[in-house]
DNA sequence: GCCTAACTGTTAGGCTTCCTAACTATGAAC
DNA sequence: GTTCATAGTTAGGAAGCCTAACAGTTAGGC
């Protein structure tokens, strides 16, 4: 295989690539969300909050973990206190924010969609090699840091 | 309940390491959509298309290529060839079928839009190190093997 | 104290993308 | 030459995201 650094004509294609693979997880990431229960948005909302129980989350929080603007983030808070998963209460120290915690059905979709998609993906990747997987699990770290460089 | 037996405890955790790597690629992927010029599934269209240049590509076929339903592959088409970019043509040997093809203004803004979102992906990639990059190389083909597989 | 500016979140309206269902037209099988 | 399958378009609707406008709250300057 190719051992040495990457010369800068390979940044290039390595751009490419990268696009490319980018791109046609959309077939991946289409199969994760099959569930139709809860939306990407709506599940990764909940896991933060899971994480969160006590304080709950203020919901310009979420909408940068989210990767949106604060009305789309209040879209699907709105619907999901809707399906009694969340509940928003006032932030006692600033009385303009809100506070998102879970309910105790909301605690219960989260573990179940969370159990379920990651069940899926264990098949879909059970199904590589071990060196293939070390590769994939070297190069999340990786992938995790452009991801944070981005983030506003 | 649990009629089959719990994957490995390590694949788990890769599983969701990586699913939460892709969740938080919308960054990335909304960063190099930023032209605002071309959608990201116009441009895999015209993409498709250069590869393509004499007989065009069928509309199921783009469809399939996008990962969207037909009729959803005709709207971009026709926002395409609204834009000049694309023409439609009959196909000689199938008269149901038609075949989507550059035109010369579609070449170029492929070419360009391109070379654009290339040098987004450079900028982001020239900030890791030599060792981040190769360990992000190793794994497309990994990633590019999971997607063609769930490709229908 | 007050006035202004900044901030938090919601509401309203609109755009894009995707979907399913229904339709037209053509091809293929028998 | 029916009959069934296939290719694509059209129509209508759902979901997600955005910007702009708004109300309420906080904080800083005077």
């Amino acid at each position: 295989m190719n051992d040495q650094p990457l010369p800068d004509a390979g940044l290039l294609a390595l751009s490419r690539d990268f696009r490319e693979a980018l791109r046609h997880s959309i077939y991946l990431v289409r199969r994760l969300d099959a569930d139709g229960e809860l939306s990407a948005a709506q599940l990764s909302t909940l896991k933060m909050l899971l994480d969160a129980v006590d304080d709950g989350v203020r919901v310009g929080e979420i909408a940068r973990n989210l990767g949106v603007k604060v009305p789309s983030a209040t879209e699907q808070i709105i619907k999901l206190e809707r399906a009694g998963l969340v509940r928003r209460e006032a932030d006692p120290d600033d009385s303009r924010a809100v506070r998102v915690k879970l309910t105790g059905e909301g605690h219960a979709a989260v573990e179940s969609a969370n159990t379920r998609r990651n069940a899926v993906m264990a098949g879909i990747l059970g199904s590589l090699s071990d060196r293939e997987r070390q590769a994939l699990a070297a190069a999340l770290p990786v992938i995790g840091r452009i991801n944070e460089s981005l983030q506003p």
